[in-house]
DNA sequence: CGTGAATATATCGGTTCGATATAAAATCAT
DNA sequence: ATGATTTTATATCGAACCGATATATTCACG
């Protein structure tokens, strides 16, 4: 799924900026899910436009530069339909914190607890935002509250197992519990 | 991350072609961590020779063209430890599934059980792939153990949530538990 | 009053993807 | 035995995408 569909879709929940469009995959729902930087969206908004799948009007704002609000039309809306309907691909993702844990006998072991660290405050502030947004009057959708469960059942895990098993790679915490299992 | 450092980190357990390597990101305990296709991984390669940090020796098979077998060298190492203590950047996850199911009530309710199913048999086949890895005599690494007991128990909590969960994006599952309208 | 952050858009080089091509051996089917 | 498919192995190329950077203005903080 290339970004202009994407961006289609955050467009059938109404109208949005270019910035706006890069604030939901940092704050809301599709946080963990989704994410594209703005030499991505704002290429992907254009091309969108000149295939009449979305019109953008400009909100002149009071001094500031004008706003290009982008709205989705029903031909995009039939496309980005038709393009989820004809099939998905597996999720892919790219943690550097597991690459960082896979080699951590490499690494000096101060460097790999402020790594473990950083990634549990990670994963509390993503917790956090996510239940803010299932809380959301707008997001009681079932579906959607589908979608942000899941999320929330595998931070929740991340969590936890981070949290009972972070003594297994350090050192001292070797010595001190000889890694069992669960 | 660049792909580059990633193979780098791969060369360390041992010599391996690029379509090992391939293979190891599908199979092996970088399953559900790193993925690249061979046209990062050839290029990659042949810039890492270029530079020194790993060195490549053809070899002969009975008939079949010529293997090029990688092995990182001591300057390929201390660049890829140097690297990973430099820092890590968040995790990054794209999950078509998790769009499909955003934008469930555009889709008809066969499509979104049809991608339920298929998320489930690959997190089952991803965990089998996983907890044999894990029994491998090779992989009892304590921080190996504890990647891939990260892997295992995010997996986990994702097929017990859509296990458990699935029915409320069904309209059957509606008609069960009343919800809301549109 | 100045510094910095936020809003908004755009560009550009470099990285990575996806598809495709070649080629020989092994394996499987008919 | 002959043909079809899969596996091993490498390479290329356009399209997609990222990260950094640039510009310009407003707002908030001290």
């Amino acid at each position: 799924m290339d970004i202009k569909t994407v961006c289609l879709g955050l467009l059938t929940f109404g109208e949005a900026t270019g910035y706006e469009i890069k604030k939901l995959f940092e704050d809301g729902t599709f946080n963990g899910v989704f994410d594209a930087s703005f030499g991505s969206i704002y290429p992907a908004l254009t091309r969108l436009a000149e295939e009449d799948l979305v019109v953008s009007r400009e909100e002149e704002q009071h001094g500031r530069p004008d706003k290009k609000v982008y709205a989705i039309t029903p031909r995009g809306r039939a496309h980005f339909i038709a393009s989820l309907t004809a099939g998905i691909q597996p999720d892919r993702v790219r943690s550097e914190f597991s690459m960082a844990m896979i080699f951590a006998h490499l690494l000096p072991d101060a460097t790999v607890q402020t790594y473990i660290d950083q990634h549990l405050a990670e994963h509390r502030d993503a917790l956090a935002r996510l239940e803010a947004t299932s809380a959301d009057p707008g997001s009681q959708m079932a579906n959607l509250q589908f979608a942000i469960g899941l999320g929330r059942a595998r931070l929740l895990a991340s969590i936890a197992f981070m949290e009972h098993h972070r003594n297994m790679i350090s050192p001292d915490g070797a010595a001190l519990a000889p890694a069992g299992r669960d």
